[in-house]
RNA sequence: GGCGGUGUAUCCGAAUUGGCACAGGAGGGGGCCUUAAAAGCCUCUGGCCGCAAGGCCGUGUGGGUUCGAAUCCCACCACCGCUACCA
């Protein structure tokens, strides 16, 4: 209860107010320090695509918590932000609203800055990167080379995937699930085009292996990459093809499979619609005419239904054949539109008794399916165990069987127990590698990364096609390759309708040349900028490596789900080559990995289409950027989807005015200096055993990213602290103790609410520096232990009494308690047994 | 189809290593203060039985392991997410 009026909590007054006091004072700037250890807090920058939402509200203000408690605590704490400044939507806005995309993006970033600064955000605006501007993307520029010098940059003509929406290409990543373009959702069609890759599928491997070595990552996101890289272990087997008489031929073709010890069982050979061979194969046969009809239908609906998922299967005999390996014998080639060209080589085995989708074509077209593999309890086990030569074609299964069991029908291998990976696989493949005609191979899923985009704004490729030379690099000393910013993208121009930009000569031989006119992916500027905030401003390399060293890697990472593969697998890619070209000692960019739920209401994601957004300035306007802050932390654990709610806002508001309230109340009566009940009063213990309780119990909770808990406790010792005003009139309370306790609090909510702090900090206990550089309060365990200790008494299992034991007590005391603690219990019974967990309870089985 | 996640009070959620299920907040009831209200402060708030003491039940469902299970194991249900003809 309050014994004098307070001056009433007004965050509207004092936010405003300490934001440019901490501006003036250069609060947030950070340098190395190699007298404190480092900490590097970041989250995913942002799109500039208009204001914040309550979803950078979430992921930044989780994040700011854990960067200026890390300070409290004594890290030297990196915690910058920028933007992600290149991509569609200014070209888009540019276009509907007949202003430039530079223009529109500036002025976005500015109000996003503002917002940022409204939230109370503790940057270093000195490191701030924009990735649209010119000192940002020539470094991006200069990477491409880097990366060219290495081999890792090809162009090279493939299928691709074309946006008809954003009028470029994506890369696999960028195509969602059911084939749609991951940003307009535009379905994705099929071209074939000469395109610019990074080699990322050179890394795969690594990639892949140091996932193991990353604790700090949810196990959910590691799973979604590997996943994605899909390594499959398995044989690449050479096929013969024979030629239009029949007879063999030099030609080879090569597939990949994993249940080589399959092999006999193959009746037919597939290749994909979209094969070079195909056409070489029936052209002028009067096959031609069923395969080209297939392969046309596949072309048709290749974006739109082969993403539908499973569908039936179709096919055409090309009146070639192939000669298996194992056996020499003949097998039929067809093409079948199931038969993917992006992955293996676009050729495949089919074996219809191991594998559901070539069972499922057998019977289609009639063709033989001949067990191979059966399983130990089928009948056909002890029927064909030893019978090597094939005697039966076809089986009554209802689908294929692609489990373990024993090979049958299969020469020399009858008999062998196989499965994946199993005996038989590796007795294969090594007749097969004896004898020339297959090896060991291992396939990724992974793709090289497809960086090449048809659009006006993001960084020029720096390359130059010269007619006598070929492809040459811009040199170094040229970058950056400016983006020109004439180009009339209102009319739908890009670089290559812009002669200015491209017309150029050869950096080789002089001659007449043209720039390349495809920019990059957006996602290249994403993937390095966390090094660049380690030494933005630096003018003359890319970053120092000793400033790198110092704050690489990044402590914790905080960002969205929904980079699972695109920016994070990407961003490992680019780390594991800088570690190569000598600019980082690590291979990993992000220790630990906080994966934030989102931010919904009604269940549905927030959307401006869905015309469902709740602004984060309606919110501050009335309540504040600290009850803001504190409310969107409290509703849910920070890796939870949470669904928005104003109930409980009112709340979050009332608690901080409370504490408000009870630090105002602890300063005037510390002033006032009344008569203090020193030390021994029990209330006066209970509640500094509580502060350090919840010390102890905050400190933990940040580590666990627990910040809701976190608030939660600090709500506890506020409840003890009114408990013990409640209890101790005025005149007889320990004024410093309150005191103590004000100002423990004070610091504990710094993080969380920084102006309301700061304000209490400075004005009201009437510190003389910001509470911001003050120490994290330290927690004392002593404190909290007490001479006695409440224990319960459990009798076969429930709970049938309590008792009080010295904390210190032996366990036979404590067992004696126990037992006369409930006397009806076990009265007449026979004490079987008694199990005493220290400190918590006496369990009694009788 | 595959992989992963989630399920606790009226609602959001807590329970860190298997140890008193439900902390904290919201919502609701009651009280104090007030002429009254707001604000504030205090207090109660899973279900059933009972005057009470107390007992029984209870963490999506059904089993199991254990002295003891929200937590571990098996099966199933519901919802969510990702992925999908990957040879």
């Amino acid at each position: 209860m309050s014994d004098n009026v307070s001056a009433k909590y007004e965050p509207l007054q004092i936010e405003p107010k300490w934001q440019s006091v901490w501006e003036q004072a250069g609060l947030n700037k950070v340098d190395e320090d190699p007298a404190k250890p480092k900490y590097y807090v970041l989250e995913m920058f942002p799109y500039p695509s208009g204001d914040i939402h309550m979803g950078h509200v979430r992921n930044y203000t989780i994040g700011d918590v854990v960067a200026r408690h890390l300070a409290m605590r004594g890290y030297s704490v990196l915690h910058p932000m920028g933007w992600d400044a290149f991509g569609l939507p200014a070209e888009n806005a540019a276009i509907k609203g007949n202003t430039h995309p530079a223009t529109w993006t500036h002025a976005n970033i500015d109000k996003q800055k503002a917002s940022l600064a409204r939230m109370g955000f503790s940057y270093d605006w000195d490191r701030t990167v924009v990735t649209c501007d010119e000192d940002y993307y020539r470094w991006g520029q200069w990477i491409f080379l880097k990366f060219w010098e290495r081999g890792l940059v090809e162009r090279k003509m493939s299928p691709v995937n074309w946006c008809p929406g954003c009028k470029t290409v994506l890369a696999n990543e960028q195509v969602l699930g059911d084939g749609e373009c991951w940003r307009c959702k535009s379905i994705v069609e099929k071209r074939d085009l000469e395109q610019w890759y990074f080699k990322i599928t050179e890394y795969a491997q690594e990639l892949l292996d140091s996932l193991d070595e990353m604790p700090g990552w949810p196990e959910r996101v590691k799973t979604m990459q590997a996943n994605w890289i899909g390594r499959s272990e398995g044989a690449e087997v050479d096929f013969v093809l024979c030629g239009a008489d029949g007879e063999p031929t030099d030609e080879r073709i090569t597939v990949f499979t994993t249940r080589p010890d399959t092999l006999f069982g193959c009746t037919f050979f597939l290749l994909a619609p979209e094969h070079p061979l195909v056409h070489e194969l029936v052209h002028g046969t009067p096959y031609a005419a069923d395969v080209m009809t297939v392969v046309r239908a596949a072309e048709r609906e290749s974006a739109v239904e082969r993403s539908m998922g499973e569908r039936e299967k179709h096919g055409a005999f090309t009146g070639r054949y192939v000669i298996n390996p194992v056996n020499g014998e003949k097998v039929p080639v067809w093409v079948a539109d199931y038969v993917l060209m992006e992955y293996g080589t676009g050729a495949v085995m089919a074996v219809p008794c191991g594998d559901q989708r070539d069972f499922e074509f057998a019977r289609a077209y009639g063709l033989p399916i001949p067990p191979v593999v059966v399983p130990e309890d089928d009948p056909l086990a002890d029927k064909l165990r030893n019978t090597p030569e094939r005697v039966l074609d076809d089986v009554t299964w209802e689908c294929a069987y692609d489990g373990p069991g024993i090979m049958v029908q299969s020469g020399q291998f009858t008999g062998t127990p196989t499965g994946k990976g199993g005996e038989g696989v590796t007795a294969v493949i090594e007749w097969l590698a004896e004898r020339g005609l297959g090896t060991e191979a291992i396939n990724f899923r992974l793709r090289d990364w497809l960086i090449s985009r048809q659009r006006y704004w993001g960084n020029p490729i720096p390359a130059i096609h010269c007619p006598a030379c070929g492809l040459v690099p811009v040199p170094e000393a040229e970058l950056p390759v400016r983006l020109p910013q004439d180009v009339d993208i209102t009319k739908g121009e890009t670089l290559a309708d812009h002669p200015e930009f491209y017309e150029t000569t050869c950096p080789k031989c002089g001659g007449a040349a043209a720039r390349e006119t495809d920019t990059m992916d957006t996602f290249t500027c994403s993937s390095w900028y966390y090094l660049r905030y380690c030494d933005a401003r630096n003018a003359e390399e890319i970053w120092d490596t000793d400033k790198a060293a110092y704050w690489m890697p990044v402590d914790q990472y905080i960002g969205g789900i929904e980079h699972a593969i695109l920016h994070l697998l990407y961003s490992r890619f680019f780390t594991k080559v800088f570690r190569d070209m000598g600019l980082l000692a690590h291979g990993e960019p992000f220790t630990n990995l906080l994966t934030q739920g989102m931010v919904k209401l009604d269940g549905h994601t927030m959307s401006k289409s869905r015309g469902n957004v709740v602004a984060p300035e309606d919110i501050i306007a009335k309540y504040g950027a600290d009850t803001l802050r504190a409310f969107i932390l409290f509703m849910a654990p920070p890796d939870k989807d949470l669904d928005w709610s104003y109930e409980g806002l009112d709340g979050i508001y009332r608690w901080l005015a409370r504490v408000w309230r009870f630090v105002n109340d602890s300063a005037e009566e510390s002033a006032s200096g009344s008569d203090a009940v020193a030390g021994g009063d029990e209330a006066a213990a209970k509640l500094y055993r509580e502060m350090h309780r919840v010390i102890g119990k905050v400190t933990d909770d940040v580590a666990r990213f627990q910040l809701n808990t976190s608030i939660a406790a600090m709500m506890e010792l506020t409840n003890s602290a009114y408990e013990y005003r409640n209890a101790v009139p005025a005149g007889g309370r320990d004024v410093a103790l309150q005191r103590e306790v004000a100002s423990a609090l004070v610091r504990m909510l710094a993080p969380y609410v920084p102006h309301m702090a700061e304000e209490l900090w400075r004005e009201v206990l009437g510190e003389p520096d910001s509470v911001h550089l003050q120490a994290w309060p330290e927690f004392d365990p002593s404190a909290v232990v007490t001479e006695t200790i409440d224990m319960v008494v459990q009798v076969n299992g429930k709970v049938r009494g309590k008792i009080t034991v010295a904390t210190d007590a032996p366990q036979d005391e404590i067992t004696a308690a126990a037992l006369a603690a409930v006397p009806s219990w076990i009265e007449g019974k026979e004490v079987k047994k008694v199990v005493v967990v220290a400190g918590k309870l006496v369990s009694v089985v009788v």
